[in-house]
DNA sequence: CTGTTAGCGCATTCAG
DNA sequence: CTGAATGCGCTAACAG
């Protein structure tokens, strides 16, 4: 038994057509049971696995689904919480039958140019978009060139199908507010990169507003500094808070890695979190977990939302039909970083 | 134009036969350069990109890869060591013109299941295997079945190809003597786990083991703990070293997860590494870097070592050679977690 | 419930 | 340098 078997020789084996063959593999359900178990059995025997090039050219279909990452940015390559999401995705992918190839397009550029060779050869029958900087025009073009995609972001204005986001907004309201009702008064906010989600809906700028309008306090929009999710930006932006605005007394970082920075940052100063200001972190990692004792953080269900990607995308490439948008909302979690009534 | 071109739309166009057309696309040197040049314009019109199922039925050739990470253990997801290898990896696969699929076997026992369906089915041509326990023996069942693969570590005593390892012993011999020389002489060592390299080769036990025998001094067997990578592994061994042996005066942890845990048991212990004890982290990640002022520390090659692993697997796959393996050798980083001459 | 026929889109013969 | 015929392994469409 050398070359590898073929659909024929199991056909064979069990005495009966290839077309039942691949009911059986198929599991259609108009085989007897006895005709199955005979197949089974030759399938068993020849070790047969269906060549899944013949089946995709036959069927149109490959069953698989490209992870976009974007620009091959080592810092995106590094973060874990992207990692947790491409670990959702795949397991959905794979309880559907779906396989993952990760795309890498080098540059913004090369983005498009990569997905349609993955899409129009058909090595992949649709895509999950990780959130990159201008997804929005990017997307657009997808729905031109009939890329089948699901974002993990809102896309641009209006859309309302095919994406599984994380309210930062939502969270970053409820970290607000905590601080507020701890006594903070003065808190610098980084958030997330401009453009990796729709403007008006979900930021964390929308959110921080809110907990200060709804305290009756007023917004110092200079406190609110874009990071790049790098640690380096977290560092580089709470330096640039504390030159600028002594009088803070609270930071709020929508995202470990900068945490990671902004901790640094903070250390430089003589700044302990939970004794000389007030801190919140973005994702709740273990390895940030690990750096300090008792970190009040945010929690997004990372995982969740990449899972959640993949049962959509797979849900839209075997329906047709696009998706209901969902947005998953994230928690606090209280430890000690915060200080008590100040 | 609705439905996707074929290549007998191309020929069509630029009215030659689809041969011709298949010559361009594949490189063929016998063509003349203005039927080429007719036969390009021809593809770029038409937006042509080649059917890869078909051609992949065709050729016996999927020109792709899967890349295996074990168990799906969260915290090996969640190593952004692996993300570094598999960025190398990708990298590599792309400029050759090879796709990276993702494989992660649930269990132990899925492994090989999963690694027989993708290469029977010609989902991959090959595999890059992570380094993962209990590799000896499935790596001896890939032989067997015919798998072609390259992994990223040694894989059984007396194998010499398809593997590309960074050098345990080399950097773990590096740092062991710098911290002898800088006065340690009860240095605890946490190593990888158990069945991740070939016993007697490339350990990090070896290399301690060794720089003690250069210095003359004894080995203490019982201050070597095998972790398994995690964070929470690094501060249990670390607890078990400072409870057991008192009089430790140094740690050397092969891994930055499980320095993270290390660095957290030491501040729960009082201890301030390079000022109470001597401390030597392990992969050099920018976020290790970032919680403490100068950890001194091992850098392996990990990008480089994924790189190394997706050049050999496409030369593995294209001529059918066997590749001798390669050992990747690393630097330790010098900064302040060592005390100087105690 | 099962089999026959045909063809998915390409590249590999083998001739020109 | 170029083309015509053939088939990779599978399944859709259509019988029976």
């Amino acid at each position: 038994m050398r070359g590898r078997s073929t659909i024929y020789d199991v056909a064979e084996l069990a005495g009966v057509s290839a077309k039942t063959v691949s009911r059986v593999i198929n599991n259609s359900s108009l085989v007897a049971p006895g005709t199955r178990r005979k197949v089974l059995a030759a399938i068993a025997e020849l070790d047969f696995h269906p060549d899944s090039a013949a089946k995709g050219l036959r069927q149109r279909r490959r069953k698989s689904v490209g992870l976009v990452i974007p620009y091959g940015s080592d810092f995106v390559f590094q973060d874990p919480g992207m990692w947790a999401q491409a670990n959702g995705a795949h397991r959905a992918l794979s309880e559907r039958g779906y396989d993952l190839v990760l795309a890498v397009p080098q540059t913004k550029e090369l983005v498009l140019h990569e997905l349609s060779r993955l899409t129009k050869n058909r090595t992949v029958d649709g895509v999950i978009l990780y959130a990159m900087e201008g997804v929005e025009a990017l997307v657009k073009e997808f729905d031109r060139l009939k890329i089948r995609y699901v974002s993990l972001s809102v896309c641009y204005s209006g859309q309302d199908y095919n994406f599984v986001e994380t309210d930062s907004s939502y969270v970053s309201h409820l970290a607000t507010r905590y601080m507020i009702t701890q006594g903070a008064r003065r808190i610098g906010l980084i958030r997330e990169p401009e453009g990796f989600f729709h403007a008006d809906k979900a930021t964390a700028e929308e959110g921080y507003h809110r907990a200060h309008l709804e305290a009756g306090l007023p917004v110092d929009r200079s406190l609110i500094l874009a990071g790049d999710y790098s640690i380096v930006s977290g560092y580089e932006r709470t330096c640039q808070l504390l030159r600028d605005y002594p009088d803070i007394d609270g930071i709020l970082c929508m995202s470990d890695p900068m945490a990671m920075g902004a901790l640094r940052a903070l250390r430089e100063h003589g700044l302990t979190p939970g004794v000389d200001i007030d801190f919140v972190a973005g994702d709740d990692f273990p390895s940030t977990r690990e750096i300090w004792p008792g970190l009040t953080s945010i929690r997004t269900p990372l995982y969740e939302q990449g899972y959640q990607a993949g049962t959509m995308i797979v849900d839209y490439i075997e329906s047709g039909q696009k998706i209901p948008g969902r947005v998953l909302k994230g928690e606090l979690i209280v430890r000690q970083s915060v200080r008590s009534l100040h």
